[in-house]
DNA sequence: TTGAAAGCGCTAACAC
DNA sequence: GTGTTAGCGCTTTCAA
């Protein structure tokens, strides 16, 4: 029973006049008398018309959409980015296409190829743990679509990337627990053929040389951080004569897991054992104890992401850059050590 | 720098043939000869063609993306039910546009606006806390197009809606609540505008009266669930000469507030106070005591919505349903009382 | 089985 | 300022 559509043809028989005065007078052209934009604007609300953007679309070769692929949206520190990245597009009224790669290669090759068709004016995307690989991307560009990369970019790739200073944050991360007291910290990292992960460990080791502590065998691990890797690792570590007095994962919900096995196995936080984390998710204030973390600010990222490529979209000379946003340091109680005051529990600053 | 998009007729022409036929044979249309079909599939693929999608939506006036308004993508019910969703228009290649309405009735009129230029197929729709009013939604389906609502929904619109049964999951809350040993259950639950919360109190009270358990004054209070709702809501409780000895939350998130507050006032969980939720968040395993919860099936929830919403656009006669989605009750440490056995921590069943 | 032609609703030259 | 016209790339009659 669906009433037919209202077109600016409606309009336009309805008011005597031509269709391209009407579409004029809608888009707030400059050449168009007052009168005539008051009538058009009148009707059009008169007969509840609303704009066809798949014409508008076709016909400016434009659509006013961009594609955002991500590996999934539960992290929170991918929400909070979705968050950002629409607060910028709605303010610039452009929608967004919101699609998961679920760390998929293939998946991500697909979401591409969707957006291609849909002929999205640009894209932004985080890449999927699989994404070694980036021609997908590149045949994108090929095409002239403007992309931008968040958080897990590729470098080789040529485009805006907004990223955090991994390195720093490792180090950040480790000074924090040799300042908590902790003379044998160890790293549960990630993959290194990625490089987040790899400035993630180097900064991890360059505080422990920065400040005289030793790194010792086998307490700088690289794995894939699946929940049985955490669950080996914890292993190999608490079987040795002199275990680790404290963690820094490379990822936040190791650090949940973590906190679970530790518990499993006797092991007091941060009593025994300290523990920080790679990223933020509400649950650390939660958890108890609750956990220290090095945030990621999700929200900023994502804001910045969708502005560059507006800027990209509207003006393809647009310089490339590398932004690179500073992370914050949360301390909890996770890391706070006999000798140390206690923290209340309660939110965390901002 | 953009190569020009391949279109039909530039295979039309390097072939020799009329756009019509490639649009056929790129279509699998039946009337076209094996031979054409083939010919036309390997030029297609060496040109590296990619359909454009808004001038076939326009010509077919059918743009194969539905929409979807949530009230907030990082309640982890919601991200599970775009999930849900995902996988079926995957599977039915058709697209997704996902728009969060922050709660606010403003903004999910303006996605709707905006959905309705897209011209979406179809929308599926979780409704803001806002919405008592629903003249947007029936503008929608006065337009044609079909609607399905979920676990938010409206029962004012003649739409299919998929829910859960509020009242029997916290028939089940409160029942587990007394059989925990629970002799002075309270509800904290959320406004009783909301049929929803409605359902969740009046579960509850059934329960206990089904158990000759009384239902003290101020036993069962109905809030806005703000942080500062809950605070009080606590405060009141606990400040009586005998305070509640069992909590059952009205939603996920109020209870992992809950866990902190007691914390704070000294209070034990589970021995002075037991504790479930209405909703499960990942969040709920990790918490000490874990939480034990009604959950929701959002993935569940969500493929269904979208199947149902598939169906209607093919069919728009198809039967309006209320489909009502089975809960699941997950006992956790928070109610598992001194009397009874502890159960270790892992990973929540399934 | 294929081609020719019209049209989806809108925009943008180009005239007047 | 406004109208005329010609597309945007595809689908879909209707003929052949």
């Amino acid at each position: 029973m669906s009433k037919k559509n209202i077109t600016i043809n409606d309009i336009a028989r309805s008011l005597n006049i031509a269709p391209s005065t009407v579409s004029r007078a809608l888009n707030d052209s400059r050449r168009i008398s007052e009168a005539t934009r008051q009538k058009v604007r009148q009707k059009a609300r008169e007969l509840g018309y609303e704009l066809n953007l798949i014409a508008s679309s076709l016909s400016k070769d434009r659509t006013g959409t961009i594609g955002l692929v991500i590996p999934n949206i539960s992290q929170s520190f991918f929400s909070q980015s979705v968050s950002g990245i629409e607060a910028v597009t709605r303010e610039n009224n452009c929608r967004l296409i919101i699609a998961q790669s679920n760390e998929s290669l293939e998946r991500e090759k697909d979401i591409l190829r969707m957006f291609q068709s849909y002929r999205v004016d640009g894209v932004i995307a985080s890449l999927s743990i699989e994404s070694n690989e980036i021609s997908h991307f590149k045949e994108l560009q090929d095409k002239g679509i403007p992309l931008v990369l968040f958080d897990r970019v590729h470098y080789g790739l040529d485009c805006t990337k907004v990223v955090v200073d991994n390195y720093e944050g490792a180090f950040k991360a480790a000074s924090h627990l040799i300042s908590s007291g902790c003379r044998r910290p160890a790293h549960l990292g990630g993959p290194l053929k990625n490089r987040l992960f790899r400035e993630r460990a180097d900064g991890f080791a360059e505080a422990l040389a920065r400040h005289d502590v030793p790194l010792l065998p086998n307490f700088l691990l690289s794995t894939d951080l699946t929940p049985t890797d955490v669950q080996d690792a914890m292993r190999l570590w608490m079987n040795q004569p002199k275990p680790p007095d404290g963690i820094f994962t490379a990822s936040a919900s190791t650090g949940l897991l973590l906190t679970r096995i530790a518990r499993n196995m006797q092991i007091r936080i941060p009593d025994d054992l300290a523990l920080i984390t790679f990223g933020n998710e509400p649950c650390h204030e939660y958890t108890v104890p609750s956990l220290s973390a090095i945030d990621m600010p999700g929200n900023e990222m994502g804001g910045t992401a969708a502005e560059h490529l507006l800027r990209a979209i509207s003006n393809p000379k647009t310089e490339k850059k590398l932004v690179i946003k500073p992370l914050q340091l949360y301390i909890r109680n996770s890391t706070l050590r006999k000798s140390m005051t206690h923290v209340a529990d309660r939110p965390h600053p901002g």
